[in-house]
DNA sequence: ATATATCGTAAGCTACTACTTACCGTAAGC
DNA sequence: GCTTACGGTAAGTAGTAGCTTACGATATAT
């Protein structure tokens, strides 16, 4: 089961390193597509697309300004993604006392 | 740049959706390789395989308990995820203040 | 010792992803 | 008007990721 619907997108974008470097370079300050290619080992349309997902999943809005496009990053997509984090974080850490419970009272009936 | 060498093979790893539902279902509790592969549309090979990437990513541990491995989600990589989160969510805020403040003070000397 | 259960790994295939180049649309400047 | 700057999109390609089947290894049980 899943927590949210919309935190598989928001992974599955960040999974690429390209677009993670995207992500961390607009989390510093907004920027234009031609800033970010100028930045990065790929070419500008490269860019496009992966802003083309990024944006698909909410991770970054655009407003557009003259003949360029400013991206910025969408700090609710983040949030989302800590607050997955926290769910996992809690299930894991229940998960693991009630398996140290599980064995100390195994441990106990042994004797 | 990136904030940390292991959080970007944390996030590759958790980048396709088999893996995710894996991690999610360890999450609840710790289970050897068969459990997870009965409750996943994918074949028992192909969860091992899945689980070694998660594992190369430290994100699980496996015990052994006879033929049985026993896989567990390691709490600290979560950790590292979620200060990832963190420290994009700090750095996209300050980002999001000082460019806000950049557009106020344009319009004040567009006075 | 033989059989059974559980799992990792190798080999091979399919499908998709990220990239490039080329093109087109749109907004500002001369 | 024309030109220049900027960026989205289409088409095509190389690489790789994820899957399956087949096989081998190890540990328990009989």
């Amino acid at each position: 089961m899943t927590y949210d619907s919309n935190i598989s997108s928001i992974i599955m974008a960040l999974g690429d390193p390209t677009r993670r470097a995207v992500v961390e370079r607009l989390a510093g300050q907004p920027m234009a597509v031609g800033q970010i290619a100028d930045t990065l080992p790929v070419s500008r349309p490269a860019v496009s697309q992966h802003l083309k997902v990024l944006g698909d999943a909410g991770l970054v809005r655009a407003t557009q300004s003259g003949t360029r496009r400013i991206y910025a990053l969408n700090p609710s997509a983040i949030a989302a993604l800590r607050d997955w984090c926290d769910h996992l974080w809690g299930d894991a850490l229940s998960a693991f006392q009630s398996e140290a419970a599980r064995i100390a009272a195994e441990k106990d009936t042994s004797k």
